[in-house]
DNA sequence: TGCTAATGTGTAAATATTACGCATTGCAAA
DNA sequence: TTTGCAATGCGTAATATTTACACATTAGCA
């Protein structure tokens, strides 16, 4: 691994949803004094490194993302960069730190990524560090200011969920139409009429359904569709409103 | 002035209005060689600055701000981070940066920010190096990446002119809803009907009219309107839309 | 006094949003 | 085989919002 830069790091806020919830993927973070096992430090971050010399930043991103989750070409975004002086500054943090093996300087700023993948064709690779989906209202600890990342990203994007047509990415490719308004209900907290909600995404054409159901459910088995963003970037005149 | 650190920098897109124009504010970079007098640089820049030890990154931009405007707690916000691993690397910014005095990297990643002012209220402190308002349609050549911060701000600020009730920040603090309707048309590119633009921004309670009518114009004055952030967000229910 | 260049107001038509009820389908239990 | 369950699928009326558009008013200035 070439050298990372010290003061320089990424860190993603990947969202995924399981038909029933907004999950957030957390790596724990866990220390031991090496002698007594007493637990010095057992929480929980998002995922993150350092960047790279010679690494573009957009790039780093996608390798942590790829290296969680083995995917590519997903949707990545830098949404904030965090970079208060006093950011890495509590205990914890500090002893944290410490105790990692890469000389990180004591000033690190972090720029921070938004990812929606679609969490039902992942499979955690846990390597080293125990990972894991987290409903996004049932958060555990969080170490360093992940916290304050996350609520940015959340709010990110619950602000671009309602003008981007970007709540496909955490869907299969095929969806029904109900479990998309699952989704938006999840994301903006909000219920929608069942009938109006169909009827407006009937009427988005880059929505486009397939002749093809679902399948192994024990009620009537909905209508599957797929998202086309060639569609959709050819009729973008319509503005995307999902306005609550 | 205490230490910079060395691959970390601000840079700000100030946008102003004149009533007419919508403006973006920046500095010469001029160099000459020091014999010939033969001018190897002379193009334009945002302005921008590398942080300091312990400063957070929100002050340093507000201290970049603030020497060029005087203007103190005026719109400023983080829009995006620039940190291509070759953003620096074209002949003319590197020769730029080894006449720098300063020690810098020769990988700097900046945050950019958006700031809006009331040009009309600013007298541009000259200082050393030549300060300019250009219209956002006639910039000069920019220097480093700078012309991809400014379409990125500036498509920041179409964004969120949309939503937020940002747009006031760049008049002065009592204005005519012409000049409100010509700032939106500015900003978006778009007309809009004049009553109907008045009868939206009528509607608006946090759009509150004066008992005083426009001065020194030659045909009938327009009443008067300040914008009360109080009352915006006591009334934040509402969603503030200036869809085109 | 009259001209100019803006401001200030109201209404009807078109469009978009909301509210709501009933028939249909496939599976599973009786 | 029949029946009940749970969700899908469809249509219409009421309401709210947006758009289009025309004429009277005011202050400065010639």
């Amino acid at each position: 691994m070439p050298k990372t830069i010290s003061n320089i790091s990424v860190d993603c806020v990947i969202f995924g949803f399981d038909f029933k919830q907004l999950n957030v993927l957390l790596v724990e973070r866990k220390l031991e004094e090496p002698k007594s096992k007493k637990v010095l430090i057992d929480d929980w971050t998002l995922v993150g490194y350092h960047i790279l010399e010679d690494e573009n930043i957009d790039n780093a991103a996608a390798r942590i993302l790829k290296s969680m989750s083995g995917l590519d070409h997903v949707f990545l975004e830098q949404f904030h960069t965090f970079g208060n002086a006093n950011r890495l500054n509590n205990p914890k943090d500090k002893l944290w730190l410490k105790h990692q093996s890469e000389g990180f300087s004591d000033r690190v700023v972090t720029v921070a990524y938004l990812s929606l993948i679609d969490s039902t064709s992942v499979s955690l690779s846990l390597k080293e560090r125990n990972v894991k989906w987290y409903p996004v209202n049932e958060l555990p600890e969080l170490g360093f200011d992940h916290r304050k990342i996350f609520e940015k990203g959340l709010d990110r994007l619950r602000d671009k969920v309602r003008s981007e047509p970007i709540g496909f990415e955490l869907l299969p490719e095929k969806f029904t139409i109900s479990q998309l308004q699952r989704l938006y209900e999840e994301i903006l907290g909000t219920e929608f009429d069942r009938r109006n909600f169909r009827k407006k995404v009937l009427q988005m054409k880059y929505v486009i359904p397939l002749d093809e159901k679902q399948k192994g459910v024990k009620h009537k088995p909905a209508q599957l569709f797929i998202f086309s963003r060639e569609v959709y970037e050819k009729t973008k005149t319509e503005r995307f409103d999902f306005s609550v």
